[in-house]
DNA sequence: CGGTATTTTGGCAGCGCTACCATTTTCCAT
DNA sequence: ATGGAAAATGGTAGCGCTGCCAAAATACCG
């Protein structure tokens, strides 16, 4: 960290990195706020737009010269004005990132992957959580909309005509994410809940179990959980069967609900042989509360999840789950947003995961 | 049929959104996109700068006016421009928020509590995610700036000298969270790490523990975790006693990582009576490896975490652990960030939990 | 009803930067 | 040298909005 130059614009393209100009740091008094590219050019001796030029590493310059904006700029603790040069130009370089929550791991692990891949191209991620909240969403939409960002990444498919009309009409890239269960706008990124419903139900009934029950948050809110059940009782009942019992809280989905919903469950149809949880978290409760009362797995009751966390890979007996490309998803949807290709879908694999605990 | 109900009202849920993608809404042609004030004022037969007040409800102006000007930005879809709107003015109703993670459900729960703050107070949070690099931070500290941020909210207190400077110098709030054992730019947020080791290592004497072994991931990195153990290990002195062993892992913290960490802590010492994790997530791992391999706990180990999640809490032997105040750090700093007070030192309160592994 | 408060309103100058264009300088091949 | 192409450079018009100020409309008072 020695030798950047002050300036340091972060953006790696930019030339300048290696001018190890500065002997020192720090500017002169106060700081670099309020210190323009009229200050640097002034005091480089060169034209604004030379100066501009300069700091961008965009069309051409002597090196001198180069170096003696870059000097100055340094010497000033200039930091370039975002919002002026957005103002001026045309693309934003900021992208709007909307999610419903950010106390399920699930959704950090998305922004992960979209912050990863945006920051490495220069992009600032600006976030909205909307708390399971359709008309939240919307006011965030319109408010993250008034930054003029180059694109807007949305988890699910689902949104209020308003905030529909405001995507469609936003004249900016769309990505919808982690669902490809219905219509799109522009670009969506994710996998099919309804059918990794399936693939669990297939897999239960291809175990032997029968009477299947099912531990879920509220199904309301979390719509993509809805389409995995909705999946799930459509091959139960191909089979002729359908869910045995069902404990559905009204509280987000967490460790704490799916050891309660499961607890209801057992009170209210103690014979159940496997039980499909809405996900990873519910699951984990439920193992946990089969680990304290001493009940058999999968002997006496098979548990299975939804989203490879870490927590159901790691626990004594692995979780049977579904992972979901999460990541993968936030880093794929960042590709797209700055891309110019038509409208695409892109349907990304999860995976069956064949654990202990089925 | 008798589960037919929850599906039935998602199903509608559903249908309903996707049905009526609304009728108008948004402009004629294109969309609210490109549509500026000037169109809105002259729409609405009124000046520019009345269109702004109206829209902006600030100033004065009649209800007639106000009608017309609301009426005319709805018919054509008028999103305003923030990006102009702060260059016009000062404020830039954006705050930056820089933490080292999203992979650790700690930092999502911090933006989580900042993030709802600041939401309700109208601005926008930019995130910013260093991967435990001090050298990423200082490049993204500088890229966050050029935003102009009305605040600037980062995890710990370690900066490089650069971004340090360039943090004093920037002239808007600094809030740096999660650590009060050290010298902050301006606000400091948080509880002090090496005290709330102090209390681990006491409440683990207090128990009749002795050979109390480490398991922790790299310290180099994680500065917060690395005073936790320093308080720990001062406290063991005092009682004349040291860590009988450690397992340090060069990755970041993870169940697994703990699970393994413990599995080769035991391996090199196994007549350890107690274990100090660097945190909760760690712990977990440590704890389902007694789990597997039939380690009484807490009677032939005792396990003991840091941060108090969830998943420690819901244990079929709850974790003992220290409860962290994320959200409420996250919260309180977002409540800071846009104050205009002297700089102060906030330390929250943690909370020994007396959990069943110790 | 005149005259002074008060409320509304519109014009316009920037905010700091980039894009475009015109100009100047440099570089070559002749 | 000498014209012409290429490289460098500087001037300047906005980008869309807000803040200030003066002008216009309305209200109020005796």
């Amino acid at each position: 960290m020695a030798d950047k130059d002050a300036l340091s614009m972060h953006d790696d393209a930019l030339a300048g990195r290696r001018a190890s100009a500065g002997p020192h740091v720090g500017s002169p008094m106060g700081s670099g706020a309020g210190v323009t590219l009229t200050d640097v050019a002034r005091e480089a001796g060169v034209g604004e737009s030379t100066a501009s030029r300069v700091l961008r590493s965009h069309g051409s310059f002597s090196s001198k010269t180069r170096a003696s904006v870059l000097e100055a700029a340094a010497r000033l603790g200039y930091v370039p004005n975002r919002i002026a040069g957005t103002l001026a130009s045309t693309g934003s370089k900021l992208v709007g990132i909307i999610v419903p929550s950010l106390a399920n791991i699930v959704f950090p692990d998305l922004l992960r992957g979209a912050n990863s891949v945006l920051g490495k191209a220069g992009f600032q991620s600006v976030i909205g959580v909307t708390d399971y909240d359709l008309d939240g969403e919307e006011g965030l939409i319109s408010s993250l909309l008034s930054w003029r960002p180059t694109g807007l990444l949305v988890a699910g498919l689902e949104h209020t005509p308003r905030a529909d009309a405001m995507l469609r009409g936003a004249g900016i890239r769309i990505v919808e994410m982690l669902d490809t269960d219905g219509v799109g706008i522009d670009m969506v990124v994710g996998f099919s809940n309804r059918e990794a419903g399936r693939v669990s139900a297939r897999h239960l009934l291809g175990r032997g179990y029968r009477r299947i029950g099912y531990v879920g948050h509220d199904l309301a809110l979390d719509l993509r959980a809805a389409k995995r059940f909705e999946g799930f009782r459509a091959v139960l009942a191909e089979a002729g069967l359908q869910v045995a019992a069902e404990a559905i809280g009204a509280a987000p989905s967490s460790i704490e609900a799916g050891r309660d919903g499961l607890a209801r469950l057992l009170a209210q149809c103690p014979d159940l042989d496997a039980v499909y949880f809405s996900n990873d978290d519910m699951a984990i409760g439920g193992y946990f509360l089969c680990l304290a009362r001493g009940i058999g797995i999968p002997g006496q009751l098979a548990l299975f999840g939804h989203n490879g966390l870490d927590v159901a890979r790691c626990a004594p007996q692995p979780l049977s789950t579904i992972r979901t490309p999460r990541v993968e998803v936030g880093e794929t949807s960042a590709r797209l947003v700055s891309s110019d290709g038509p409208p695409a879908v892109i349907t990304l694999d999860f995976e069956l995961i064949e654990g202990a605990t089925t």
